[in-house]
DNA sequence: ATGGATCATAGATCTTTGTCCGCC
DNA sequence: AGGCGGACTTTGATCTATGATCCA
């Protein structure tokens, strides 16, 4: 086994891909193509790790030359391992190995896990020649990379633990359909017409004992009449074993075969049950699901064998030959059909070759436990009856059911009995002999809401009354399971129902009293060591907390309780101080329930709510408010309770955790439940403040916008009428240029602005201010202006002014002033068309403070309304906002985009009615004396829009250096 | 060969009322 | 100069479940 390092790492390196390709062979391979099959591999494969491995060999091989210190004796050790591995053992074995693991990091880690051997043998041969002590480095050298190394499969992940679960409980249900529906075939009149010529007429008889006979010899003669039975069944019934899934999809098809008589066992059962169907027999058809696992790796799954007669859907297929079928395509194709097999991985593809071996002796790989079988009902005795005429061909014999656990091609962990009305019960608990211990561990009860989903799932397959028969079957099998044994072994006890060890204990679980109610023991023979370890019942593990987890709780440690138990507290910040100071914080005490009792808190007194160190009060739960208090959830309960003056403490409804940082939760405000109404009253104005100022900001923005569109309108006029008395060419070049020029239309906008403040409603005044703008910028500014009408009217023209605003403001001022002023600014910031908006922006603020009220128009009118209702939403949304962090954040975001969809949503038609209005606000404006104050806001302004422009518009940054 | 002990790892749980810095 | 607001940390220790290995 030992050999020289060096040859055995360079073979290895060789080696490696050939081990992945059956093609390759051993011979050496040039670094080239090395390289070239590490490409293949990593693009079919996982790169990492194929990019990975040739450098490590190589610089393995580098390290090899060198006299082994530990350290690179241990990197020696990895490569040589694999070599010998590789030329000890046969490519098949190699790649079944890789085939086999699931991932490539499993196939990396395999190779690796080679190498473990490898040090030991490889070194000791070193080692050997020269001295102990080296010998010694080696073994501590090769404990590290051990560990490092071991191939180990990765725990499941949260999500494809998830996966599992989902995937588990789908197949769970599409195997209960199936059962479903082939107990619905098993009515069928024809196939038990069929069937009942085999049964003679005695055995009918007997199976329907006459009443008149003792109960006993009812009973007797019925087991005997289904022992007849079942021998008939069996005698007629021919058993074919096939691979491929039965093709059974229709109760035609079901009919047709069940003439042949002949099937797999399963279908075998179902025509037992027919049978006996036909015959007056209450029959169930019952069937152990096989589904898809949920936790664990199947034992079973390595060697991937097929057992197609326990797929549930099934097995035989008369059609094709199944012989041939195998052979043709060996084995993938039955897994995909083989929903009971137990396959996770990825890898299945791989696995094909390994199986391969196993195929040929798969044939007798078939489980004597049944996946299928009836019950018949015994009324003499009001019991079902197990009956297997096939596999086990057992009458009442419920034990001989369930395959041990290492039967690779039978789990028992769903037993699921449907009558001939279609209901169905769960009956696993009559042939599980371990049910709590075992079996209820592979079934959804044992994972989380498993029991909900279980017990809603069965609810579906329940009758609508209940019988007697049926109240006395669900005690019996619950009294079975009751009586469950003791488990054995220690591991059996870990989520046992019913039995608990102290070993299996959480953190914050405790058992009182400690009643012992047996022993395990711990070595198997229990004879030697004759250790015991005392078992417990569940009942008595009660869950303990801290006096302050009880609190979180709303709860109280009653007085003179002694903790049941202590642990060790969690290392904190503050605790680890105290640890430093005197170690005495070391241990959290703990109480259970019922050494608690409800948390009072101390009551208010005069009107005076009661509060914590933090100067406001703990209410993690309802029963922690005082009382003579009550909890007002309501984001202005402070601000109400400010104004009237009353005393009042934020309510602490919880702690989240950003960070390392866990900070209270505010949620509303705890107060004396005189002041109830007075609350709610001051509460309910402030909201409709709200919402009023919110409309009237609204109404403002809207007028605001009218007027902007108005004066466009105007300056349209004007400057077409201007266009007519000039040349088209001019026209024409200026369209050509407009595409590339919209820089200096902005600019001429800005011009003839503050003109439109001063006399917006006179088109002289339009005329001249354009006239004047002509006269500043150029010639060319004429022009230029009539291109940018077209923009404006594009915007405006398109889309109305209210609707927009309307959906968009998310954030409502209180403060109207600070609303109108503050908040119109951001939103042209953010407008496709700065330039106009500009201009505008100082009107507004002067609009807003002089004719607010009598602005609303009657346009706007109409959505106000609408503009209510939209703001309570939002306040309810949005409770928490202070109203200049309000006013901040809706300027900047939401408001712009809605203003100009707005402006394209409003009709031209609307604006008749506008019309009639500018006159007044122009006048109002015009009596303004801000001049020069807005001029300085407009720069401003036009500052902010344009920068916030840049990233869309390119021209906008040249336009504002020019303005500025 | 089974099950217990042990180890490694990932996910879950418990944590449970901040501080600093810059700006106005 | 003091107060205010925003940015910054995104813990991290411990428990629990699971899987693998080793050993009796």
């Amino acid at each position: 086994m030992a050999r020289g390092g060096l040859s055995s790492a360079r073979g290895r390196v060789r080696r490696r891909p050939p081990a992945r390709r059956q093609d390759d062979t051993d011979d050496e391979i040039p670094e080239v193509y090395r390289e070239m099959l590490a490409e293949a591999d990593a693009r079919a494969a996982n790169q990492q790790d194929i990019e990975d491995r040739p450098i490590k060999r190589r610089r393995v091989g580098e390290r090899r030359t060198p006299p082994a210190t530990p350290v690179t004796a241990v990197k020696e050790a990895e490569p040589a391992p694999a070599s010998r591995k590789d030329d000890d053992n046969a490519d098949k074995q190699v790649q079944t190995v890789y085939d086999l693991d699931a991932s490539d990091d499993d196939s990396d880690m395999e190779w690796e896990e080679v190498e473990i051997h490898q040090p030991s043998s490889a070194h000791p041969a070193q080692a050997g020649d020269s001295d102990e002590p080296i010998q010694i480095t080696l073994n501590e050298a090769i404990d590290k990379p051990r560990k490092a190394v071991v191939a180990r499969r990765k725990p499941a992940s949260a999500a494809e633990k998830k996966l599992r679960l989902d995937i588990h409980k789908v197949h769970v249900l599409c195997l209960l359909s199936h059962v479903h529906l082939r107990n619905l075939w098993c009515n069928d009149e024809e196939v038990q017409k069929f069937l009942k010529q085999m049964l003679s007429k005695q055995t009918i008889a007997f199976l329907n004992p006459k009443e008149s006979m003792s109960q006993f010899t009812r009973s007797t003669t019925f087991i005997d009449g289904l022992k007849q039975a079942s021998e008939a069944f069996s005698r007629r019934f021919k058993e074919t074993i096939l691979r491929e899934a039965e093709t059974i999809t229709s109760k035609e098809d079901f009919r047709k075969q069940a003439k042949t008589l002949q099937g797999s066992r399963d279908f075998g059962a179902q025509l037992f049950c027919a049978l006996l169907r036909s015959v007056s027999v209450e029959t169930r058809l019952v069937c152990s699901l096989q589904p898809l696992p949920f936790s664990g790796v199947a034992k079973g799954m390595t060697p991937v064998k097929q057992k197609p007669e326990y797929i549930v859907i099934s097995s035989d297929d008369h059609a094709s030959s199944s012989d041939d079928v195998t052979r043709s395509r060996p084995q993938t194709p039955p897994k995909a059909r083989r929903l009971g097999q137990p396959q996770f991985s990825e890898s299945i593809p791989r696995q094909s070759p390994p199986s391969r071996h196993i195929g040929a002796s798969r044939n007798l790989q078939t489980s004597p436990y049944p996946v299928f079988w009836v019950e018949a009902f015994n009324q003499a005795v009001q019991k079902w009856i197990p009956v297997d005429p096939l596999v086990t061909k057992s009458v009442a014999k419920a034990s001989k059911f369930e395959p041990p656990a290492g039967d690779r091609y039978n789990g028992m962990s769903y037993v699921v009995a449907f009558e001939e009305d279609a209901s169905a019960r769960d009956v696993t608990q009559r042939y599980a002999k371990a049910y709590n211990a075992k079996t209820r561990k592979n079934r959804v009860e044992s994972t989380k809401d498993g029991e909900n989903w279980w017990t809603n799932t069965m609810k579906f397959f329940e009758k609508p009354f209940m019988e007697d028969r049926d109240q006395l079957e669900i005690s019996e099998l619950t009294a079975k399971t009751a009586a469950e044994p003791m488990p054995k072994n220690i591991q059996d006890f870990k989520d046992h129902p019913i039995y608990a060890l102290e070993r299996h204990l959480r953190r914050n679980e405790v058992i009182h009293p400690k009643r012992v109610i047996g022993h395990v023991s711990l070595s198997k023979s229990g004879s030697k060591k004759d250790a015991l370890e005392p078992v417990y019942r569940r009942a008595d593990v009660h869950v303990v907390r801290s006096a302050d987890g009880w609190y979180r709780l709303g709860r109280d440690i009653k007085m003179g309780e002694q903790p049941l138990k202590r642990v060790k507290a969690v290392a904190t910040a503050r605790n680890d101080q105290e640890d430093r100071d005197g170690d005495l914080a070391a241990e959290t005490p703990m109480y259970a329930f019922h050494q608690t009792e409800l948390y009072q808190p101390p009551p208010v007194v005069k009107g005076k709510v009661p509060k914590n160190a933090y100067g406001n009060l703990d209410v993690y739960v309802p029963s922690m408010v005082p009382p003579g208090a009550f909890h007002l959830k309501h984001p202005d309960a402070a601000r109400a309770a400010r104004l009237l003056g009353i005393d009042y403490a934020d309510a602490v409804t919880g702690f989240e955790f950003k960070g390392r940082h866990g900070t209270a939760v505010f949620n509303g405000i705890v107060a004396a439940t005189q002041y109830r109404e007075a609350l709610e009253e001051v509460i309910k104005c402030i909201e409709e403040e709200r919402i009023q100022e919110e409309l009237d900001r609204r109404s403002a923005e809207a007028l605001r916008l009218w007027k902007h569109f108005l004066l466009k309108l105007r300056i349209a006029e004007k400057v077409k009428s201007y266009t007519i008395e000039g040349e088209e060419e001019e026209n024409q070049q200026d369209e050509k240029e407009h595409e590339m020029g919209d820089v200096d239309v902005a600019e001429t906008g800005g011009g003839f602005l503050p003109d439109s403040d001063q006399k917006i409603a006179e088109p002289t005044s339009l005329a001249q201010s354009t006239a004047r703008d002509e006269s500043l910028t150029g010639n060319d500014e004429q022009a230029r202006v009539t291109q940018s009408i077209p923009d404006s009217d594009d915007a405006f023209g398109g889309g109305g002014f209210l609707p927009e605003p309307v959906g968009g403001a998310d954030s409502v001022s209180s403060n109207p002033v600070l609303a109108a002023g503050a908040s119109p600014r951001p939103k042209k910031t953010a407008k496709t068309q700065p330039r106009y908006t500009l201009v505008v922006v100082p009107n507004d603020q002067r609009k807003d403070e002089t004719a607010p009220a009598p602005g609303s128009s009657v346009g706007a009118s109409a959505s106000v309304n609408q503009q209510c209702e939209v703001l309570r939403d939002q306040h309810e949304r949005s409770p928490n906002r202070v109203e200049t962090s309000a006013i901040a954040e809706g300027s900047s975001e939401a408001a712009p985009i809605m203003i100009e969809s707005s402006a394209e949503g409003t009709s031209k038609s609307a604006s008749v009615e506008v019309l009639s209005r500018p006159p007044s606000a122009a006048h109002s404006r015009a009596q303004s004396p801000q001049h020069i104050p807005s001029d300085d806001d407009d720069s401003n302004l036009e500052q902010r829009s344009l920068l916030s422009h840049d990233p869309e518009d390119e021209d906008a940054e040249p336009e504002w250096l020019l303005s500025d």
